[in-house]
DNA sequence: GTCTATATTCCGATAGAC
DNA sequence: GTCTATCGGAATATAGAC
């Protein structure tokens, strides 16, 4: 049983990576809750008080998942890492980076400091398992860790994306282009 | 001196791609073209129409770019090709296959028959390139050149978004990782 | 915390004059 | 081909009762 708040955040969430920031609006999220327009501004009075609480559900979910692979081997978690883009590949929704991203001039300054900050973590965290994998030869570097970190980022993220237009092949194709780069 | 269909044209490729498809409005287009809103609708009729344009306009350009550009070494075809994303980068803009990802489930189905085809003809100029660039010792292809393709493709396309984001420093470590990659 | 009711603004779109 | 004028609808947001 959760609260209404969180159900709105969570529903927020997949309008957000499912049809994007501004082609959802607070009837798409109260009809399906069963609930009034002025319920949802009372938890969220503006739209960008809605997008910030997504940004922070992003971030708390992500920690959580650090702390979830935390200990397992470095590719371990890199294929974790992987394997949740495939679930939302599944579900049809894009990566919250990309999302952002697209409506970035369409954001209040709050919301795109909130989302650099997000951002930077999952880059921190993705160079410093890459550093470790290196460490303990399971992982193979062509490049400096910060530069292949950002390119499977971007591989992951977009092909959630491409895969939209051109079919979760394409999907599989990447991520399987990924590992191939970074294993022996 | 460019008729007044070419010049809403190109301004809603920029709003398209620099605040998202559901973020602009006719009066975006029409305010700095000094004409009114009834003059855009009498060339585009609906937001749709003006969608189909826009990827209309993308498939030329790249076709435009494709023949200029025909001829030259495929590893020099490449560097063009990340090129003309640098001046997308630099001009604050996305990726038109991005911006259409993320807005995707508010197409309609016209508009992503059309993207299918226009991205579909992207993919498959990178592969060929790759190829031929295989052929003659330029390039060298870990994978097989279509899946090198979507790694390169998204690489490139989410860098303009990610940069956006954390900064162009990030583009320039992508597009260097992708040169890395592909050669000696 | 949720409701009814409403204010306000903006959007996409059309009719008809010039 | 562009204009003025306007329609109908939807969106964000708020006031005040319960």
């Amino acid at each position: 049983m959760s609260s209404t708040k969180d159900q709105i955040t969570v529903l927020a969430d997949e309008l957000m990576r499912g049809k994007g920031y501004n082609a959802f609006s607070y009837s798409d999220i109260s009809k399906p809750l069963g609930i009034k327009n002025a319920a949802v501004h009372y938890h969220f009075p503006t739209k960008p008080d809605l997008a910030r609480e997504i940004v922070a559900y992003h971030s708390d979910s992500f920690t959580r998942f650090t702390e979830r692979v935390e200990g397992k081997e470095a590719l371990s978690k890199i294929k974790f890492f992987l394997n949740f883009y495939t679930s939302i590949q599944l579900s049809g929704r894009i990566c919250v980076i990309g999302a952002f991203a697209t409506d970035w001039n369409a954001m209040t300054e709050e919301i795109q400091q909130d989302m650099q900050g997000f951002t930077n973590t999952v880059i921190e965290w993705l160079t410093s398992t890459l550093k470790e994998g290196e460490s303990n030869g399971s992982i193979k570097l062509s490049d400096t860790a910060d530069s292949e970190a950002l390119s499977i980022l971007t591989n992951i993220f977009a092909a959630t994306q491409l895969s939209r237009i051109t079919g979760s092949d394409h999907f599989a194709a990447i991520k399987q282009n990924i590992l191939n780069r970074i294993t022996h």
